[in-house]
RNA sequence: UGGGGCAUGGUGCAAUGGCAGCACAGCGGACUUUGAAUCCGUUGAUCCAGGUUCGAAUCCUGGUGCCCCGGCCA
């Protein structure tokens, strides 16, 4: 193994693999990603793809992209478009490895023969409640099929006559014969195929009979000469059955290995649960922003990089886990903070009027996109207009400000960032007493935010010029669910009953600077003193800018407040 | 005794008989033209009870707790 092969993380899977290649039963890794073309793509399964890519690019092996489209009553191509985009998206190439478990139906279907023949599997008459009936209790064994006798002969021409559409749907199955006993139920006389009829999404009418995910995945493990199946821990207890098939039919053995799904707080992972969400319209669709899909992550403003960065730092072992969404929002932070150019929006606006500062004038300012890297002077720049209304943060003023509110306040000087200083002299107030204006001087000797005698100013604020400020909706996010584990509910509770009613709040007349009007989707910005946004690839249109939080920036100031 | 699996700070992951460590979160401070970032410091853990051993998170025995399995879903 080369320098670079070493793998970058150790954990029992690799040391699994590591056993393997030494002990001579590999001599090489071959990975699979397996997803059901059934829905959307979500961190959770990152973390899998993460797994299954980085394990054979650590090893010097490949990895396969394969659907598992064995249920053609559920699964899509629309799925199969997405699931692709997504995985590319994520950065990983399955180069020309695109499979289908589809594609070995044939194969598959001779292996059933086989087995037949073998004495391995029979025709099974018994129609779904019989079956429940006889599969026996968890602690009761089961009781043999009265069909599980018959002769090869009838077995064969029963399942040629299931294959050739004689037969309806639930009226035969072909079961494996292994042992009604079992304490293991997944091993009493398990149903290899059942009768469908129905179209799938690439075979079309071609079959009336599929197999089930067992025998299907592990044959499609073994004809791809996968090393190495990775999979959930839900698996556990077919593993046998897994072994049970490969070992009956004596092909190639791929080693099945299961480790602890991704679970995160605040939100919920499963696709029924996401797709009652859309459903009942808490979201507005599996790319909500607010989703822990991949797509929704995705318009929400998360980095492919940070989402493999997550998946390398909360590592893989066998324990149920639940990541804190905290950990994923800080990868997100470390990254975005390294990329997203630097700009000034005002989420709430406060008009103020600089008194001194000629109404005809305007100036602008060249600010560095990049303010951290201004020593180096290196920073790409942009111009930032300045006249004599100007808006400000509404937070950013307090009439009467509490210790340690360093901000504007009356009386107060305060830098405007990249500006200059400026000093409240007048708080203009409508009929309830709200604060609509406010009026301050400013001194000119300050320019670009520094003055010559050197003064202290405690406050800096952001601040976009009232004249040249264009309008845009701002879409801040918070979690799915107010709990960290939406399904902490009392007896007769639901995990809706945790939704979080204030998970979107939309802001319509937020003030960006100019140069905003040229964001284009893909881009990131730093809202400085706000947090990090992206142009909304689904609802943002030219003139009518819509920009998503991808991710608030740390706020010390109002978790102080919080711990008063 | 149906079967399978898992227990390490608040959370996630290490330590593979030899000083229990890392990240996030928390707390305190420095710096600051972002109350961000950065930097420095710091609180906090081996499910329980026995046993083996010079020495146990790790090995043994017995408990306890939690998760998964009775689809012709995956």
């Amino acid at each position: 193994m080369s320098e670079e092969n070493i793998p970058s993380r150790s954990n029992f899977i690799t040391e699994i693999i590591d056993q393997h290649l030494e002990n001579g039963r590999f001599t090489n890794v071959h990975t699979r990603f397996p997803p059901e073309p059934n829905g959307y793509l979500h961190i959770g399964h990152a973390k899998s793809i993460c797994l299954n890519f980085g394990i054979a690019r650590d090893y010097g092996g490949l990895t396969n992209l394969r659907f598992d489209d064995t249920n053609p009553i559920t699964e899509e191509v629309e799925y199969v478009e997405s699931i692709q985009d997504d995985i590319r998206w994520l950065g990983f190439d399955w180069e020309d490895r695109l499979y289908f478990a589809s594609d070995y139906f044939a194969q598959m279907y001779d292996y059933a023969l086989q087995l037949i023949k073998l004495g391995k599997a029979f025709v099974c008459d018994l129609n779904v409640d019989e079956l429940r009936h006889y599969r026996g209790t968890l602690t009761e064994p089961g009781k043999n099929s009265p069909y599980r006798e018959r002769s090869i002969e009838e077995n064969l021409d029963l399942f040629q006559r299931m294959k050739a559409g004689e037969f309806q749907e639930g009226s035969h199955t072909l079961r494996a014969k292994i042992d009604m006993a079992s304490p293991n139920l997944n091993l009493r006389d398990p149903v290899l195929y059942r009768i469908l009829h129905a179209h799938h999404h690439r075979t079309g009418d071609e079959w009336c009979i599929y197999p089930m995910y067992d025998y299907a995945h592990a044959l499609s493990d073994s004809i791809e000469g996968i090393t190495h199946s990775i999979c959930t821990l839900e698996f556990e207890d077919h593993r046998p059955l897994y072994d049970w098939c490969l070992q009956t039919l004596g092909i190639f053995h791929s080693q099945q290995i299961e480790f602890a799904r991704l679970n995160l707080t605040h939100t919920v992972m499963s696709k029924r649960k996401l797709l009652q969400l859309v459903r009942e319209g808490h979201v507005s669709s599996w790319n909500d922003p607010r989703m822990p899909t991949l797509s929704g992550m995705r318009r929400r403003g998360y980095t492919p990089e940070a989402i493999r960065t997550f998946a390398d730092i909360i590592g893989v072992a066998k324990a149920h886990s639940n990541v804190d969404m905290e950990l994923l929002e800080h990868v997100l932070r470390d990254d975005l903070n390294a990329r997203a150019r630097r700009v000034m929006v005002v989420v709430e606006p406060l008009k103020v009027i600089i008194g001194n500062y000629p109404s005809d004038k305007e100036e602008t300012f060249d600010v560095p996109y990049f303010p951290s890297s201004r020593a180096l002077d290196d920073s790409p720049t942009r111009q930032v207009p300045f006249s004599r209304e100007i808006f400000i943060e509404r937070s950013d003023f307090m009439e009467e400000p509490p210790s340690k509110f360093y901000r504007l306040a009356p009386g107060r000087e305060v830098r405007l960032m990249n500006a200059y200083y400026i000093t409240c002299t007048d708080v203009v107030k409508d009929a309830n007493g709200e604060v609509v204006e406010l009026h301050c001087t400013y001194d000119p000797e300050s320019r670009g935010g520094m003055s010559p005698d050197e003064r202290k100013v405690r406050g800096t604020l952001h601040w976009v010029s009232a004249r040249h400020a264009i309008n845009a909706e701002l879409r801040l996010y918070d979690t799915l669910f107010t709990l960290p584990n939406p399904f902490d509910v009392p007896d007769d509770g639901d995990f809706m009953d945790n939704i979080n009613p204030n998970s979107l709040q939309v802001v319509t007349d937020a003030k960006l600077e100019p140069v905003l009007a040229e964001a284009v989707v893909g881009e990131f910005f730093q809202f400085m003193r706000q947090g990090y946004f992206c142009l909304d690839s689904v609802d943002s249109q030219a003139g009518a800018p819509v920009f998503n939080r991808s991710i608030s920036l740390v706020d010390t100031w109002a978790k102080m407040q919080q711990n008063r």
